[in-house]
DNA sequence: ATCGCTAATTTTGCATTCAAAAATGCGAAA
DNA sequence: TTTCGCATTTTTGAATGCAAAATTAGCGAT
């Protein structure tokens, strides 16, 4: 088995939550169940907590990552700049094929809002945010994304979804697709901005992710 | 001696140019110079493979890091958008104490400048910038903007600069410093982004790594 | 002399092993 | 009964050893 496989299983079983945010990781159990033994095991841990999905306390074994309401409220933050600055960068360099790759993306996401069907309605919103990434043509800032967005996940799908907070996220999405096609930057930037501002809110109102890290250290002290 | 520890050694040498971007990695010299075994070491690159300052082949060791062109251009546009994100966000909650601080270091990057002593200026320069992000109070920016910064570092130094754009890049601080202490965001935010463009240019037109880190896959191809 | 092929050497990746640190359990004393 | 202390067990962190892969060296053929 591969090195990057094994980070990528955990990492999955992370993002699947499989291990409960907090927990301990189980390195006895995993190893059996990849069939590997411990040196590749901890080598893999080692990458997934330089990508803060896990937390490594010396001599106290590794636990899946929590996130306080404040993580979560930096991550959007960040999140929210990056998709801005993605935005702007794509308006320069989007390609008419990404940009008509994009525009199916967000009439398939349009039909399934239409259908109510918010499992498929998050996976397009997650495909166009992420083409538009992909269109900056900026590896350095899809591989900030991709950590950031893998650590917000979990946390993204238990938002709860009020049909108003629907309607306007439908409604920004046609602006942003509008502005792209435009490529008006600024005006994207700004639409993107307000678009997971209120993502965002959403978040927190629903007061996720209410404890914190640092219970682990304390907690055995 | 500490996991973290092992990291960070490592990073500081690569970080020194001590080993040669794009040149193999000697575990077992590294091995007896940190006096560890393999096993510890190997966990060390993969965290460095993570933070990209390493790159592993797998089956054929592990390289420093080289930066193309593309790869500059990409992390100063990144770097751009964070610092310009971190310039909003410390509008809105800068500390009196941290504007404080800030106006000082300012004070005393100006007197390097006048001085002509380019290390002290910018020891003081990176000085700023670290403190704005600092000042934005949002512990994930920060951790990306340290991994991007520390992989520009080394090309920022050998930037040439010339009377005019170290000029420039005073006067642009000074517009920085300003637009904080109005707790002007947007301003501040197309403030800093201008003034990374510029950095950008200067690091681009040096023709600094002008090498690919695909040869490194192809060259035993 | 150069190219190609095979064998030896080196290096990588992983499993196993060993030592140290932490968690656990048990018993004694308050 | 509760709590403290000690011994046992478990778990972590690191060193060593071993198998597989790659690099290198040597040899022969053209």
């Amino acid at each position: 088995m591969l090195h990057e496989e094994v980070v990528g299983r955990i990492r999955d079983i992370l993002l699947d939550g499989e291990i409960t945010p907090g927990a301990r990781i189980p390195e006895r159990e995993l190893c059996e169940r990849l069939q590997i033994s411990r040196t590749p095991l901890r080598e893999a841990l080692k990458v997934l907590a330089a990508e803060r999905l896990v937390l490594l306390l010396p001599h106290r074994g590794s636990r899946a990552a929590k996130l306080t309401d404040k993580d979560m409220r930096d991550l959007f933050e960040v999140c929210q700049g990056l998709e801005a600055l993605a935005g702007e960068l794509a308006c320069e360099r989007i390609t008419d094929a990404e940009m008509e790759l994009i525009a199916t993306a967000h009439a398939a996401m349009v039909q399934h809002y239409r259908e109510r069907d918010l499992i498929q309605y998050y996976r397009g919103n997650r495909t166009i945010h992420e083409a538009i990434v992909a269109a900056a043509g900026n590896p350095v800032l899809s591989g900030l994304y991709a950590s950031v967005t893998a650590r917000i996940r979990r946390a993204r799908y238990v938002t709860p979804m009020t049909p108003q907070r629907w309607a306007l996220a439908v409604q920004e999405h046609e602006a942003i697709l509008n502005a792209l096609q435009r490529r008006d930057s600024t005006g994207l930037s700004h639409i993107l901005r307000t678009h997971l501002r209120h993502k965002r809110e959403e978040v927190l109102q629903a007061g996720f992710a209410d404890t914190d890290n640092s219970d682990l250290i304390r907690e055995s002290a």
